[in-house]
DNA sequence: CGCTTATATCTAGTACACTAGATATATTTC
DNA sequence: GAAATATATCTAGTGTACTAGATATAAGCG
């Protein structure tokens, strides 16, 4: 076996971003058949409760807040229109920005998106304080301590 | 209880999901500097750790070990052979499978590739013990009390 | 032996996520 | 007000990650 002379590589199962990246597919995976069922990826989706959340937003915006490029964010946000969910139109105030926003299709799933964290929390089956303290100890990851 | 004026979404950045979506991003991006310099990305860096430590696996086994759909490994590894770090033939005893092996090149990775962990950690700044316990938990998301 | 079923891998098509470079609008400076 | 600089978005190309369907080998059965 190539164990090698003296030292032994950890081994893949026993690393923290090997638990992380894994656990991050898997969770999109466990999303997926809610979000079929709303005609949403994961990502349309996250950008969906911010939207349906905090009000019209530019791609700019939309990417600070989902830690993503606007290269993602673009074609992401094009499908979200093809598919009737959100409008795209440039900022009077300053037209260089393009503001995403609701349509009435897509400010018609709130009740219908609202219940989908639950349902993965229930089959998360890990209980709300302990949920908590984790989702802290994951948003202070790779973070160079702005934002 | 009002029946949903009250009733708001909860913020994109309370959730547990969005959150562990996010940091496996970030530390993605955290790894990037290093593995670019070695020539390899995040995932074909974690087929490198498991060969490194396990030796020859087949595509299916290195699938399952990952997590990752045999339609996600074959261009991956292919990818890994262009790059002259792995080899790819048929098992000789069941000619369905197929065998990746380090090349002597790819062996020779083996001292740089060991580092990595450590600068991360660093990079993470986050003690042993907690890294330890949060990736138990993570290892238990997402999991159906299977594998 | 030929037929069926199971297993392992591969191919094709969609959707992220990134980088680098192009385009378009704003702002500053003279 | 025209040129230079800055900001916001978009385009192109690479590499995951998934699903569904195709291919190829293996194993079981009449």
């Amino acid at each position: 076996m190539p164990k090698s002379a003296g030292r032994t590589l950890p081994d893949v199962d026993k690393q923290l971003s090997f638990a992380l990246y894994g656990a991050a597919n898997r969770l999109v995976r466990m999303h997926k058949p809610f979000l079929d069922a709303l005609g949403l990826t994961f990502p349309q989706y996250l950008v969906m409760l911010e939207l349906l959340g905090s009000g019209p937003r530019s791609v700019g915006e939309l990417g600070t807040k989902l830690g993503m490029d606007t290269g993602t964010i673009t074609p992401l946000v094009k499908r979200l229109e093809q598919g009737g969910f959100v409008s795209r139109r440039r900022d009077a105030k300053d037209e260089r920005r393009v503001l995403v926003d609701l349509t009435s299709s897509g400010e018609a799933m709130r009740e219908r998106i609202r219940v989908v964290p639950d349902r993965i929390k229930t089959a998360c089956q890990i209980p709300d304080d302990r949920a908590d303290e984790l989702r802290d100890v994951l948003n202070g990851i790779g973070r160079s301590d702005d934002d």
